[in-house]
DNA sequence: TCTCAAGTATAACGATCGTTATATTTAACT
DNA sequence: AGTTAAATATAACGATCGTTATACTTGAGA
């Protein structure tokens, strides 16, 4: 790699990451190509000589880290016995993944849950399918395996992606999400989908 | 009311009408006054002279129907005798809320989970913390008279509002939310938070 | 060392944004 | 019937948007 390889690497990563930075912060709409190379410290040209346009460069972003947190899921259930434990690693390792780096949660939870944006519809959706046939499929197992009722695997799945992903979409903007998405919620939340909040008599 | 207040207030409902489906379907930062006034078939003074500006129009609009959205959920619950029937009551209150008028639960939720916007940060916040007081008030009582397990009431609280509040921001997006906020629907989202969905042994 | 293309910058394009100064209509009251 | 203010329209303002034509810099290969 010779020098000017590298320093067009670096420009690129550069620029990936302030506008990861902020699309997390104000979404894709709110964020202009002059806040991002204003961030990255380059000039228009540059931006649109490294991605095509606004929705290549988020796309490239989304499918990058997405693909990362989609690979971290699937490695941390595999080798895993049981339903419950399964479960209980996929919101640990989504709770993981977004305090080892909030803004690629929070701009994928918001911008899924918020405004639909014409323009970059079809990017998530695609992604968000993929994730939701993983529980989907894991819950399906637990109901064969007895450890779960016998209820419509799409409902137990919807359930299940509400407790997880609610709290990730909530806390991933405040000051520090590891405060609140720790182990302890992750146990408490994969309980309410198991046992629930209601008293056992 | 002469003929002259009558057409005036019509305008103003129209406007109002026509601001809520097009800040439904878009959000607020892509809905332009343009959009709006196209739509009511009147020019931009007509309404900067019925509200002062794009943020005094969306939370009239907000704080109107999420006063009703309130109002509907305070009276659904009061005169009912147990934990479990009120919070099955939430449930059904804001699906028959959000099946009565599609539009206004679509804006309220996908505005408070998707990207902030400064401008209109405030108006949302100071309802939802209201609507999320409900919640815990109710919770609360439930686990003081025994019905639910003895939880932190805030976790118990964020836990219900998952499983209630989400499905209805990914349903009213749909051509007939009705088709799938079904009592039934309720019925077992309220069975996940009493009792889960894990196997009983 | 010279050439040339990769990489970056200057400066502007047309479109759209929220907002408003100004003019015109029109219904209610004297 | 004439006056007046409420209500609406015409037309434009300045700002910002995504994008790009053009020109300059600079490092790698001949």
């Amino acid at each position: 790699m010779t020098a000017r390889q590298t320093k067009t690497a670096e420009t690129r990563a550069h620029l990936f990451d302030c506008a990861l930075t902020l699309f997390s912060q104000r979404g894709y709409a709110a964020t202009s190509i002059r806040d991002i190379i204003q961030a990255a410290g380059v000039t228009q040209p540059t931006l649109y000589y490294h991605f095509e346009d606004k929705v290549d460069l988020f796309r490239k972003l989304v499918e990058h880290y997405y693909g990362k947190n989609l690979q971290q899921l699937k490695s941390a259930i595999e080798s895993l016995p049981d339903c419950q434990s399964r479960l209980l690693a996929m919101v640990q390792s989504s709770f993981e993944f977004c305090i080892a780096d909030p803004r690629v949660s929070c701009l994928l939870f918001q911008t899924y849950y918020g405004p639909p944006v014409e323009e970059i519809k079809g990017i998530l959706d695609k992604l968000t399918t993929k994730r939701f046939r993983l529980v989907t499929d894991t819950i399906q197992s637990g109901i064969e395996s007895g450890e779960l009722a016998p209820a419509d695997p799409e409902f137990l799945a919807l359930s299940f992606c509400c407790l997880m992903d609610q709290p990730i979409n909530i806390f991933s903007r405040k000051k520090r999400p590891g405060q609140y998405l720790t182990r302890d919620l992750a146990m408490a939340l994969v309980g309410i989908f198991l046992r629930g909040g209601g008293r056992k008599n």
